[in-house]
DNA sequence: CGTAAAACCTAGTAAAAAAGTAGGATTAAA
DNA sequence: TTTAATCCTACTTTTTTACTAGGTTTTACG
């Protein structure tokens, strides 16, 4: 039951684009570098969102990705959707069939996870990607800094820690 | 991003021994029987949902388990905690930590999680047992039968289905 | 035109997690 | 004392994840 790096390294990318890539096209070396993933992977996790038509792309020297439309207007929910397949915690095949009532003394789980499919739906689709490039802004802000990757702002790391850094 | 079969098969574990524990214990046997689920991987999830106190074992000829308080107070979150140890979709070390600031350049995203997360235990901790066990007498009353694993209730089964059969 | 910097494409691979097996030890009813 | 059950631990197989690798194509720029 954990989002798998695709969509936590992806929306990482997707805000880092909505906020350097109004001008000129942003390479995955740069996003890479500022976010700390592997370009390579960086680049599989690119083609994803371009398929899905959240990024378009500048080939050749000079090139890069830029968002596709309004950041106001895409969510959460579509950038996830388009790293991750499905964001669906249980698929079942009784969701998409009509035979509703098909091994139901085996399935009335299905109420079970059809509310917490659309719970997660409701919420990832509600949160669009100008506010948390909104968010990330005030953050900075706040710290009196702008782009410090690997750097702490305030705060004294006694010891590498051993805990997840997706964030 | 998918509930495991732990989850999935525990869940269902419990609203069969919800439904068939009231008079003497259940056997896993019993349960792998009409649910369809290994014995031996069933013996593993029914020690991590007796360890949460969720079941109480009875061992010897005649044993098996029995739910352990009442199915109405007994909530989806609390036997998929159980059986899927957290059910944070994704775990930031930001979460558990007051260093709000550290890394915040990265975590923006973090704001997302959170609410992801808030939202799947909304869910869960607001479906009760004795509601699935209700479903489940009603489900089978409108089919007109009591346990037949493997059969189906009504519907045509064209050809054997590649689909999920988790439900 | 040549070079360099970028996206693009496909396959492979190492590590981790999930899903299930296996072999027994212990307990208690009959 | 046999038998049916839980309990405990370790092992194995399969699947998925998270990369790595090697190249091709495109395009700006000098």
């Amino acid at each position: 039951m954990k989002l798998s790096t695709k969509g936590r390294y992806g929306l990482r990318a997707m805000i880092d684009l909505a906020e350097f890539s109004e001008r000129e096209p942003v390479s995955t070396g740069s996003i890479s570098q500022r976010q700390g993933i592997s370009e390579r992977y960086l680049e599989q996790l690119m083609a994803r969102l371009k398929k899905a038509g959240l990024v378009e792309s500048i080939r050749g020297a000079g090139g890069g990705y830029r968002i596709h439309g309004d950041p106001a207007s895409i969510s959460v929910g579509d950038i996830l959707r388009a790293l991750e397949g499905s964001l669906e915690a249980v698929t079942c095949a009784a969701f998409h069939s009509d035979e509703s009532c098909k091994a139901q003394d085996v399935c009335v789980t299905k109420y079970v996870w059809k509310r917490i499919n659309e719970s997660i739906s409701r919420t990832v689709d509600s949160i669009y990607l100008d506010q948390l490039v909104e968010e990330s802004r005030q953050n900075k802000a706040r710290c009196g800094q702008e782009i410090v990757p690997e750097a702490l702002c305030k705060s004294s790391r006694k010891e590498k820690r051993k805990d997840e850094d997706n964030g």
